[in-house]
DNA sequence: GTCCAGGCGT
DNA sequence: ACGCCTGGAC
């Protein structure tokens, strides 16, 4: 490559004036941004876009300023703060990291350091590294390896890509203003070079793009062929009292681990029991897609006749919905509303009476 | 409806 | 390499 350096200083240029405006950023240029405010989004914006860390952004600022204010929270009100963002590992991780964090006293101020934290890999402690420490790492998530392989023209299929897509994202990264442009490259990604119809018209370092010069920009990242969800299922049960419903707390590893839940079967074939006696009654059906599989969950609600074998009753008025991951709380409105219209019109006596999705 | 994007831990 | 969730694009 003749003159690399240009790239990242043409890129700069183009932040400086085009720059998203978000909450936990500074302005292009600026320093002294928090790094618990930098941690927090980082870690929030892992597997999931802007426009929903937004709300949760503002909301854990609000409730935790700091990160000694977070190390002091209660477990379930975080697991409940964070249901609806997915992925609720990151949430337990984000606890234990303040945790750590409060008892060091601050951030550890390089790559290093912060990698050892719970929840903090290779790209959240290359990201915090260089926008609040100004180190001069080299930040890899999605979006750069979508601009690198394009700008130039890597034809490997990701995962394997990787390392490749890493080498060459360190060559492009300047020592001056690493953090700028770490964000520069997420915001060239997430606003114009996206994954499908790129916006190459208006991209400020087209010239340099050899994906465009060849006609494959939107073919580019190549990805190896991913492989079909089996398709399970299984059985949620609601069970209500006079005034109260009956949930649980999932076990911290695995699926929806640690979160609110009604008691179910395995989703695996593994045939659990009802948690409680009931006059059970079937209501339909809930779907939802995981990473790696499909699920078809039947929702039964009944009124129990006997102590729970599992479970906690929590009274209805102080259960909250919206502390539910969101699988479970599709079953908690189906439960509300067992009929819509759409679905029970003329549906065949064979088929599930109350078969939809949310 | 279906497809797809997106980091970390193990 | 796989397990982990949701929302937005089509």
């Amino acid at each position: 490559m003749r003159d690399m350096a240009v790239i990242p200083q043409e890129l700069l240029a183009w932040y400086d004036r085009h720059a998203r405006v978000l909450s936990w950023r500074t302005p292009p240029g600026g320093t002294g941004a928090d790094p618990y405010r930098v941690w927090l989004s980082e870690v929030m914006l892992q597997q999931t876009t802007v426009a929903a860390v937004k709300s949760y952004f503002e909301r854990f600022t609000t409730l935790w300023p700091t990160v000694h204010d977070l190390a002091a929270a209660e477990d379930a009100q975080v697991m409940a703060e964070w249901a609806g963002l997915g992925y609720y590992a990151r949430a337990r991780n984000l606890v234990a990291c303040a945790r750590t964090v409060a008892q060091l006293g601050a951030f550890p101020d390089t790559r290093e350091g912060l990698a050892a934290l719970p929840g903090i890999g290779a790209y959240t402690s290359a990201a915090i590294a260089a926008i609040a420490f100004d180190r001069p790492e080299t930040v890899v998530d999605g979006n750069v390896e979508r601009v690198v392989a394009r700008l130039f023209a890597v034809e490997t299929p990701l995962p394997a890509a990787k390392p490749e897509l890493t080498a060459l994202a360190a060559r492009l990264t300047p020592q001056a203003r690493p953090g700028d442009f770490a964000q520069a490259m997420m915001d060239l990604g997430a606003t114009i070079c996206t994954p499908r119809s790129p916006a190459c018209g208006i991209c400020p370092i087209i010239p340099h793009c050899q994906a465009r010069a060849q006609g494959i920009a939107a073919e580019l990242p190549r990805k190896a062929p991913k492989k079909a969800k089996p398709q399970r299922r299984g059985t949620v049960w609601i069970g209500l009292t006079e005034d109260a419903v009956l949930v649980e707390t999932r076990p911290d590893k695995g699926l929806l681990g640690g979160t609110l839940a009604f008691p179910s079967t395995g989703w695996d074939g593994s045939d659990l029991p009802p948690p409680a006696p009931a006059d059970w009654q079937e209501l339909g059906l809930v779907r939802h897609v995981f990473t790696h599989f499909a699920l078809d969950l039947t929702v039964a609600t009944g009124r129990l006749t006997a102590t729970p074998q599992r479970g906690n009753l929590v009274p209805l008025g102080r259960f909250d919905p919206s502390a539910l991951p969101g699988l479970m709380r599709k079953a908690w409105v189906l439960a509300q509303n067992p009929f819509p219209a759409t679905a029970r019109d003329n549906a065949p006596p064979w088929q599930t009476p109350a078969t939809r999705d949310r």
